[in-house]
DNA sequence: GTATGCATTC
């Protein structure tokens, strides 16, 4: 007579109504605080005990860990876990695993999640815009904010949190302008300051300054969020003193309720700093930054010391910076000091920093066209003709970037493409008529 | 008891 064992002592098995919802507080507390190891370690005993032990919501629980630390590996042993227990019919599982796809840069397999969900809403949507978004598609994760509403789905403020980010990487000021208001004709939705702060956001990338300060001043209760955004929208437009300023109203508890700057901040400070040379000040704010804040710099941070250097002239101490940070650095900091070196005319530090570019195997066209600049403009011909043959290898197709104004929703750039950048001809075909013979000529190699 | 969100260097 076959006699099964139990996997478990009698005493757990009285006990499983107890012990799976503790052990699931647990696991749920661990992925709170983000103690992956503790989490993973406590799952693994759990099913090492039996699968009885666990339930769908500790399977929720722990790829949400996954997500968060964007463990594949992890994520597809939970996944097949999933399928085995039975629980991919629910709904909470099939919206978690559309952000873990995201999260690991999946979207193939997040939208398949998705089609393959019998029932959606909102949440499942707004999972999967966010996902779009995330993976730097916002021209797809618009185009499913569209869908949703053809289907008579509200969208919900998440959603239009996440579709102004999708604007404001686009630069699509009519849609977020729409977004916006959406959302002041919609009496009955919850608003909170997130989508306050994604709704100034959007105004600053797309350049409506005056807009983004009405929107600014309209927010009763600001975060850091709200002042960061602000001020890194000052910097990017390149009014500095404006930005400069906001900062000292933040971190002035006698103005307005203090609220600590952190380290996204502070790359808005810089920014400012460095669009208009103040060399000493952008010093003075990177250690405050350190010494007074006690914030770790970042790679943000040194490339925008780096900048800040380089458009001073300050070409040498630039590159000292770079070799004197903590960490490797990276090939946009060598990247900044090469474009500086093109307008300086400085040879040497140009193939200095050209030659650090090399080793990152990124093979970007653009770092050749400088070089073939630098070289042109002293009269080096011989050095220049083999930069150019380089770029020639590659024969990278440049796009240029317009304004279309009222027409962007219909004109929008392709995936891919950089943000701001409409392809030029898709533009002028549809301004003209079918003009496809020429758009040929339109492709340039990057000058 | 469970799923969706905002600010970041060229």
């Amino acid at each position: 007579m076959f006699i099964k064992f139990p996997l478990t002592k009698p005493s757990e098995i009285h006990s499983h109504g107890k012990t799976k919802p503790r052990s699931n507080e647990m696991l749920k507390g661990y992925v709170k605080v983000n103690a992956t190891s503790k989490a993973l370690l406590l799952f693994r005993d759990l099913i090492r005990k039996s699968t009885s032990s666990i339930d769908s919501f500790s399977l929720l629980y722990i790829i949400n860990a996954c997500t968060r630390n964007s463990s594949r590996h992890e994520g597809r042993q939970f996944i097949t876990l999933v399928v085995k227990l039975g629980y991919m019919h629910i709904i909470f599982i099939q919206t978690s695993l559309i952000n873990y796809y995201s999260a690991v840069a999946n979207l193939a397999d997040a939208h398949q999640m998705f089609d393959e969900m019998p029932v959606r809403n909102v949440v499942s949507w707004t999972a999967l815009i966010s996902a779009y978004v995330h993976n730097q598609k916002p021209n797809s994760a618009l185009k499913l904010f569209r869908e949703m509403q053809m289907k008579n789905l509200d969208p919900d403020q998440v959603t239009l949190t996440v579709a102004l980010s999708a604007c404001a990487d686009l630069g699509a000021l009519d849609m977020g302008k729409w977004i916006h208001n959406f959302i002041c004709r919609n009496k009955k939705m919850n608003k909170d300051l997130s989508l306050y702060n994604s709704l100034l956001n959007m105004y600053t990338k797309c350049g409506d300054i005056e807009t983004a300060k009405k929107t600014f001043d309209s927010i009763k209760e600001k975060d850091v969020t709200t002042w960061t955004s602000m001020i890194t929208g000052y910097a990017i437009h390149g009014q500095a003193k404006e930005a400069l300023a906001l900062f000292t109203a933040m971190t002035d508890s006698k103005i307005h309720t203090k609220i600590v700057p952190n380290e996204v901040t502070f790359v808005g400070v810089l920014m400012a700093c460095s669009h208009v040379a103040m060399v000493d000040e952008g010093k003075r704010y990177f250690n405050s930054m350190i010494h007074d804040y006690k914030l770790k710099p970042r790679f943000a941070h040194f490339g925008c010391m780096v900048d800040l250097l380089c458009r001073a002239g300050c070409l040498q101490d630039a590159k000292d910076f770079i070799l004197k940070m903590p960490m490797k650095p990276n090939a946009v900091l060598w990247r900044t000091l090469l474009g500086a070196c093109s307008n300086c005319g400085d040879i040497e530090l140009a193939e200095e920093a050209r030659a650090r570019l090399i080793e990152f195997e990124e093979n970007l066209a653009g770092d050749d066209v400088i070089m073939g600049n630098i070289y042109a403009s002293r009269g080096i011909w011989d050095k220049k003709e083999t930069a150019r043959n380089r770029i020639n290898e590659r024969r990278v197709p440049g796009c240029s970037s317009i304004e279309v104004g009222s027409k962007i929703s219909e004109f929008v750039a392709a995936d891919g493409d950089h943000p701001f950048v409409c392809k030029i001809y898709e533009v002028i075909e549809s301004l003209m008529g079918n003009m496809s013979g020429y758009v040929s000529s339109f492709d340039a190699y990057d000058t």
